[in-house]
DNA sequence: TGTACATCAGTGAACGCGCGTTCACTGATGTAC
DNA sequence: TGTACATCAGTGAACGCGCGTTCACTGATGTAC
């Protein structure tokens, strides 16, 4: 009653609550069945709405599609953020904080790290999103001790000196992508079941590649 | 005419090429847009044939690609097999084999080692063929130096002493998860294009990973 | 406070498409005598 | 070699389904005077 009026209109406060409960029952189909289950009569379907109602909050399923591909990029970008921010910015506190994201919804995982999506162009800004990423572990990589023997010395491409901001980024670097590779493979294939059989414990193998890097 | 006759009748002969057309067509289809893409009646199209006419073939969409997904480990299987026999069977030599395998058609790789499709529960012959190629890969670890520091020391789960032959093998199986799990972490986020942004060239990453067990 | 109008959420019918799968069938190829 | 029959590749119509998307519309909610 008398609280301070927000910005927003009641209407587009409503117009947001429904946009964002279309997203959730998306996620809700790819968590279930991949992103070739996304389907907007479908999501109709489980909101008690007709099918071509939706178009009121998405032209298309390809920009819902996106939308969805940028929050999940901005979901990963936000929750290894608040691990740095609560003191677990080294590498063995992102390292487990990717863990957790990827297991909570493989996904969405997929959806980021996994092939890309058939029909799919994903637009400009998620590779900025991408880009932050790998800035958070280059980041942690800056403060490793010399363990870097333990990994390959793979020169970087010399284009002329794009982003290079210090000196010291380049090693970091090689560090930051070898390690986010080897967690990739852990991951991916833990995801996909694919340590099904193997008598080995995939947490232990990631455990083991943030170890040779991290001192713990 | 005066030839020895084979086993095999006219129709069958007949059988075998129709199916073998019919296969090749999925792949260009999966290879194109992905699994999601396997069409029985986009295939009897590209054929000329009526779409209930494939079912002469194969009783069902499931049973096809459960044969292309068998084919895809079959012929990696091969594949390996092949390098080994050449003199190549060292561990530079399967990686080599594995990741020209794997870039001659990404969608066959993700078949094998890529996120589960959707409806698909693959058949139990395929867990055999997977542990042949894990066995190869064991096998060259065998002869590996003592670089093993490199390579994190994952204790494998202790089932009840299943098929450990060799007391040393325990050792070998354990770099070749590892190895194994590397490599498919390069070549997951390669053949997806996550590494088209990076300054970073996945094929030196690669063979690092390889250098890193392997003296070169 | 009350009326006239604009905005906008949601509907329902329709279009065109492709899919997997069934069924009864035609016609050619092989086999048995 | 010739006829009678069985086998089997391939057809065509049909079923039921789901999809994305368009369009003209109804009715409720907000806004301006």
């Amino acid at each position: 009653m008398g609280e301070a009026a927000s910005t927003t209109t009641p209407r587009e406060r409503y117009r947001q609550q429904v946009r964002s409960e279309i997203k959730q029952r998306a996620w809700e189909q790819i968590t279930a069945a991949g992103t070739s289950a996304l389907s907007l009569n479908g999501i109709a379907r489980l909101m008690g709405l007709s099918g071509t109602g939706l178009y009121r909050y998405f032209t298309s399923r390809d920009e819902l599609l996106t939308e969805l591909v940028h929050d999940a990029y901005q979901s990963l970008v936000g929750t290894l953020r608040t691990a740095a921010a609560q003191g677990k910015g080294d590498l063995a506190g992102l390292g487990q904080a990717l863990r957790m994201w990827a297991l909570d919804d493989p996904q969405r995982y997929f959806l980021v790290y996994g092939p890309p999506v058939p029909g799919y162009r994903s637009p400009a800004d998620v590779a900025a999103l991408a880009g932050e990423i790998m800035d958070i572990f280059t980041d942690a990589c800056a403060d490793v001790p010399d363990a870097r023997a333990s990994t390959p010395e793979t020169p970087l491409e010399d284009g002329p000196g794009q982003s290079v901001g210090r000196a010291e980024t380049a090693s970091a670097q090689r560090l930051a992508i070898s390690l986010r590779t080897r967690l990739h493979g852990v991951l991916s294939l833990e995801l996909s079941g694919h340590f099904a059989g193997m008598e080995c414990d995939p947490a232990l193998l990631y455990q083991a590649e943030i170890d040779l890097l991290a001192s713990h």
